[in-house]
DNA sequence: TCTATTAATGTAGCATGCTACATAAAAGAG
DNA sequence: CTCTTTTATGTAGCATGCTACATTAATAGA
């Protein structure tokens, strides 16, 4: 056992670092990280329906989860909600047009997040970690 | 970009995915997988005086979230409480005989979620992801 | 068609994390 | 020795995660 314990306590000690760090960067903006993904996921589907379905298997997250997220940005008008007319039980999710004026500095924030996250690895060692973090992921999968 | 996004997005999912199934697992014996820890740490510090700071500092979380954890195990009597004497700021902690009864299960549990998160890594993979994910720590050490 | 099931969303209530502000006691400065 | 600062804890309020239960709409089966 390292000075960590287990390596799932610490996942979860970096994970929390990495959010707290995160959400400070991210306080100027007024959205969190999470918040944040959401926005870029439905950016990159531009064009596309997005569903509040579609959010929650994206993220893997429970509904109330999703509905909690959802309902927050509405009521920073980042974005809008609707009903579908084809099915009405799907609620579709679409981009406000205030969304714009912070889509590069998001872009900008995850590539700082991620240089900080990797610093001191080299190539090959990113690679690596990357690599093994899919096999956890796997374990998990159910 | 992998099929999840950046490093730190993978690392959440991971922890989200192990706190979840951690926490079905203990769901019998009615406490989370903190809660856990806590009396993890406070059993392997029987016969040291172990404070709310101390709990604080070893779990690397603020003040508030270690008061509320403290508070649901004393509800529980899993643990007690006291002023220190000497110092009256602080607040000692102590285990209640009640922690007893389910610290075996506590720690099989344990092993028994590290197994299944090592799953399919050879030795060397197993150190290699735990010396990786420690570089990264430091990168967040503040 | 009518009913039963499945699917998508909503709400309540809790745990764990945070920040910001408050209080009380100890330690330090003059 | 008093006054200021530091240290430990408390409380309020929020975000993100969950489970359990409820509602509504679409689908499937008889």
């Amino acid at each position: 056992m390292g000075k960590h314990g287990d390596v799932g306590y610490l996942i979860g000690l970096i994970n929390n670092k990495i959010k707290k760090k995160a959400n400070y960067e991210l306080e100027n903006h007024g959205i969190t990280v999470k918040q944040g993904r959401f926005l870029g996921y439905l950016h990159d589907r531009e064009g596309l329906v997005t569903t509040q379905k579609d959010l929650q298997a994206y993220f893997e997250i429970t509904h109330p989860t999703t509905v909690g997220i959802i309902k927050r940005l509405e009521q920073k008008e980042l974005i809008t909600t609707r009903t579908d007319d084809g099915d009405r039980r799907m609620k579709i999710v679409e981009l406000a047009p205030k969304e714009k004026a912070i889509h590069k500095d998001m872009k900008f924030f995850r590539e700082k997040m991620e240089t900080l996250l990797m610093e001191g690895l080299n190539k090959q060692e990113k690679e690596e970690l990357v690599r093994l973090l899919e096999k956890v992921y796997e374990n998990f999968k159910d």
